[in-house]
RNA sequence: GGAGGGAUGGCAGAGCGGACGAAUGCGGCGGUCUUGAAAACCGCUGUCCCGAGCGAUCGGGACCGUGGGUUCGAAUCCCACUCCCUCCGCCA
């Protein structure tokens, strides 16, 4: 949620931001004018409210002093007052209420330095590592994820849509062995060099906080939701690890907080439906380990190269070549003021796959969700930055390490990192 | 699911319907003392909104789990809800 403040100061830096995504810059008019409306209304509510409290003070003063009169006359004043001021709160509500349901649907702002462009094809490369392969250059030919998936015991899509219909798997021993393995590593690894702290959080959280990570109320449409409860499955752990410390107001010191958590992710994928996805590439549930930190204001861009870093690390160490892209102003999700994507390689269908989105959300989620610091301890509280990042997503992690390490046998290679997280297994081998 | 108890400032913990943004203690910050530290003593110490000022700040308003109600006036009375604790039942 941006400030009105900001908007009320800086209405040209919002229109400039919402142009650049391509969105329609006239909210910020509504906005203004709901914000002076809503002023107005408080102005005139506190006026009325000191009045009625001195008419209160008056009558216990004229009851102390013995004048039943007096009180009489000003419990009336009161009392009249009162009924004014009922009127005025509730209108003042509304506009309240109106002013943050609009001010809910606006995006962040964007970084100066995002570049400008309409859709993704005009994200920017910034860096690659590793050589990505032709299918060709391989000299057998390349089978694709999902055949070898399902001949190495990975994957068992016809028992997962059995279960839970389409975009659903059932991972077989050796998948979920090795998603385990590679989960393990992952967490291991971001504790051990990038000083993440892990936390186990719930799959289903409030709608407050959904809202807090800016997932609602816009994107409902991509939740999966319990009527009975008002529960949401969340699509990342972005979600509960960004109310984690909704409501509170962090004690010097405490920053920068850096968590990490794996959790299943549930999607819709409405926009999805109908379109033929094969294999792992696109599912209502996927795992996923993920980044988190809270940082001060000034600190925030500096941690998002950070992030990024770690998430190239996991790429790096499982050997996968791997590339990041600066997203472009259209392309930045609703809630990032900046984002980096890193992308790995699948040599058979010779696409770059997503596996990990890298945002700076800067006070965006820590105004709806509450979260602020103080610098000293007499300090005045400031809001933080939240930044998150995946790292990594396990489908498509999977999808390029099996493609990329497949042997003209059939049977795949492991990265030596996930060996010892194997149990000693080297190879994977069809299962019979 | 049933019965009972509770929710007050960073923490602990008081609070006859008016003088309560709220005693007291602890913690925190600043100071006195000290070679330094501790102890002792003194002062300060919540958040948000509106308005004024470049600003330190000042004026007004709101907030004692949340939402409603009674009243001229609610932390205090009434109702509903949420969460926590204890006991019973059920359960991985």
């Amino acid at each position: 949620m941006l400030s009105i403040e900001t908007v009320r100061r800086e209405p040209e830096v919002v229109r400039r931001s919402l142009e650049r995504r391509r969105e329609d810059p006239g909210v910020v008019d509504e906005l203004a004018r709901l914000d002076a409306q809503r002023r107005a209304l408080v102005a005139e509510l506190d006026g009325l409210r000191a009045e009625a409290n001195r008419d209160s003070k008056a009558v216990g003063e004229a009851m102390k002093a013995g004048d039943q009169e007096a009180a009489e006359g000003q419990r009336k004043a009161g009392r009249e007052a009162g009924e004014r001021i009922k009127r005025i709160e509730a209108a003042e509500r509304d506009a309240e209420a109106k002013l943050r349901a609009l001010l809910l649907t606006v995006p962040n702002i964007l970084l100066d330095d995002v570049p400008d462009g309409g859709d993704e094809s005009a994200n920017a490369v910034t860096r690659q590592e590793g050589e990505p392969r032709s299918a060709e250059s391989y000299g057998f030919e390349l089978k694709p994820h999902w055949e070898l998936a399902e001949s190495l015991g990975i994957t068992d899509f016809e028992r997962g849509s059995k279960l839970a219909g389409r975009m659903f798997s059932v991972l077989g021993e050796a998948g979920a062995r090795l998603q385990r393995a590679l989960i393990a590593w992952m967490l291991d690894m971001h504790r051990q060099r990038h000083g993440y702290s892990e936390r186990a959080v719930p799959y289903l959280v409030l709608r407050e906080t959904m809202e807090g990570s800016g997932n609602l109320p816009k994107f409902a449409d991509n939740l999966y939701h319990d009527d009975e409860d008002d529960l949401w499955l969340i699509p990342t752990a972005e979600v509960p690890l960004t109310g984690l410390h909704r409501d509170e107001i962090l004690a010097p010191g405490t920053l920068p907080l850096r968590y990490m958590a794996h959790t299943p992710c549930f999607r819709r994928e409405k926009a999805a439906a109908g379109t033929q996805v094969r294999g792992l590439k696109r599912l209502h549930q996927f795992d996923k380990v993920e980044m988190f930190q809270l940082v001060e204001p000034e600190r925030s861009a500096a941690a998002l190269e950070d992030i990024v870093e770690h998430a190239s690390d996991v790429a790096r160490g499982l050997g996968l070549p791997f590339r990041i892209l600066e997203l472009c102003s259209g392309d930045i999700g609703f809630q990032s003021a900046k984002t980096y994507d890193v992308e790995v390689w699948s040599p058979a269908s010779e696409e770059w796959l997503e596996v990990s989105s890298c945002s700076n959300c800067t006070d965006f989620q820590a105004r709806r969700a509450n979260i602020r610091f103080r610098r000293k301890p007499q300090g005045r509280p400031e809001y933080v930055h939240t930044l998150n990042g995946s790292g990594l997503a396990l489908p498509r992690v999977i999808i390029a390490l099996l493609e990329t390490n497949q042997q003209p046998d059939g049977t795949v290679r492991l990265p030596e990192v996930l060996v010892p997280y194997m149990d000693g297994q080297q190879v994977l081998e069809p299962a019979r």
